[in-house]
DNA sequence: GTGAAAGCGCTAACAC
DNA sequence: GTGTTAGCGCTTTCAC
């Protein structure tokens, strides 16, 4: 039951000119003269007159808009790579189109259809869980840039990430400096961020001569998760938890100290992500931080460049991350 | 430079009919030979043709989908409502178009415009921080339904939120029930929830006879700025804090154990909305707890129902939130 | 069952 | 500077 909108034919009658005319004074162009220019703008103030971006869209064949796709809304670290694409975008006066996965990969392709029938220009992708195949056919339909993972080659298409490898051996790299062999890995489950954070500690771990310590219990990215992962690493009594991300670090912490450990005298945790609140004083979680808002901003100009030059190879940009040491890491006590 | 991806037009040659067949095959009509329909299948599959929506809207002019306005991504309160919605409204058949003010109150109606641009049918308001003539004007013109607001009165405009001052006092008893009464109040800042909520805690301060200590600290809905006016409240000795929501809390109780006070022996600490992470053992945050995706979920309800019958009479519905106490309050402790 | 034709609201040549 | 015209991709009568 819409209400019909006043369109561009009102606004002519009422300005007394042909919509060709208003067309153009709309969109700015110079060869509309100032009294002319003047009338319309304020028949389309009196209409209340807004533009249909469906019938413009189709007529010049451009929507200027990107469609984000998003993992999981409640994960703070997304919401803060969205900022930065959306300053970015913004400014080149484009506009976003967001959806979120929710927790079903199915609904993930379901949802970027739409985003596509609606015709936007750019897909970016943050953190999704796409088989290289349907990958592939998307980014030869539409400029596509994936954030926060790089483990799928795919032609025509960038990605913006952290190394997660990298930083992965700056963790196990910080613990052993505190003295820890018995550090155990609380990995985020089947996706390929998560194996390689994983592989990341086994590197290090086997690089630090403590190969026959390597134990990885499976977790997953939630802080529930963290906190059952935590508790079955805790029978190993570990000195150490490198856990997959933040949020799963906070349930780890809270296991810990359900447990009656203390942290970091019994248990050193250290996160990864860096997200804003990992840092308040009772969180006050070591970890790995990643340049949030720059991933964003990064994303955004690859496709903006991309939407311009199509043909263009496709890049694979890392950003570095670095080492927070906080509060809950410390050397590790004289064992028994 | 957009790829000029295949039309209902090459769809119809390819399968050797007309396209107005190919139209009705493709929304599932009765009238289409079984064959007809088979081979248009199949054209479709192999050109892979993908409907216009922007064409499709402006034909059958709806857009079937629904705008959505964040106030701000970060606080994962606003995450959860957005669940309750999207899962509502998919049921129904319709998108969502998802949008965030950011921190530019300006910003916002031009976000709401675009939105409208593009025909959404309705528009369902999380947190906005729009001026009532605005409002008006927006839901005189689509479906409107604002969340976690109830303080402005808009003819056709449906509000779904918890009541706030009910809340508020329900903080405020607990915290008079374990025997405090240097009850300090941590504003949310310059908005209406906040407003209401601190409105509350001053009514249920004057009921119990505790007027005189009344005592309202401006402060903010971030973690930084619950922190900040921690800070400030400090000096006034307080032995507990309401604190305008979860985010502002866990930077106050940052604040306190930086001020070398236990919590919840020395200070207890309250806070609103219950967030999920506020329920970890670390943060153990006593608070007053929103039904959060049933607000979304009742709030794309209304939408729905608004959308075929815009005449409805506006409605104005409360859920109530509930008293979850946790680790950060606990009886006062003997004065000196 | 199927096709022809008109039209949704807009922009973009092209004339004048 | 301004108006006329055609057409973007789709749906929808209305004939047949």
């Amino acid at each position: 039951m819409p209400t019909s909108r006043p369109t561009i034919n009102d606004v002519a009658t009422r300005a007394g000119v042909s919509k060709s005319l208003v067309s153009l004074a709309l969109t700015g162009s110079t060869k509309v003269s100032d009294v002319s220019r003047q009338r319309i703008v304020e028949a389309a103030a009196e209409l209340g007159y807004r533009r249909n971006a469906a019938a413009r869209s189709l007529a010049v064949r451009r929507s200027h808009t990107i469609g984000v796709l998003i993992l999981d809304l409640h994960n703070p670290v997304f919401a803060e790579i969205l900022d930065g694409v959306q300053i970015e975008v913004r400014e080149h006066g484009y506009s976003t189109m967001l959806i979120s996965g929710g927790t079903d990969p199915q609904l993930e392709q379901a949802e970027i259809d739409t985003l596509l029938q609606f015709q936007v220009e750019g897909l970016i992708l943050i953190a999704h869980r796409l088989p290289a195949h349907v990958l592939t056919a998307f980014a030869a339909e539409v400029p596509t840039v994936v954030v926060t993972r790089d483990d799928i080659a795919v032609p025509n298409m960038d990605s913006v990430s952290n190394d997660d490898v990298a930083g992965a051996r700056m963790a196990v790299d910080h613990l052993v400096e505190l003295g820890h062999s018995r550090i155990v890995h609380l990995s985020g489950g089947d996706n390929p961020v998560s194996h390689a954070r994983a592989d990341g500690y086994r590197l290090a771990m086997t690089q630090h001569g403590l190969a026959e310590h390597i134990h990885v219990v499976p977790g997953g990215l939630t802080d529930a998760q963290g906190y059952a992962a935590a508790r079955d690493a805790l029978s190993a009594a570990p000195t150490a938890l490198f856990v997959a991300n933040d949020v799963a670090a906070i349930g780890a912490i809270a296991a810990v100290e359900n447990a009656n450990l203390r942290i970091p005298e019994d248990v050193s945790v250290i996160g990864y992500d860096g997200i804003r609140i990992g840092g308040m004083r009772r969180l006050n979680l070591t970890t790995i931080a990643q340049p949030l808002a720059d991933l964003g901003r990064l994303a955004a100009q690859h496709m903006l460049h991309r939407i311009n030059n199509r043909a263009a190879p496709a890049t694979r940009q890392h950003v570095s991350a670095t080492l927070v040491i906080r509060g809950t890491t410390g050397p590790v006590t004289t064992e028994v």
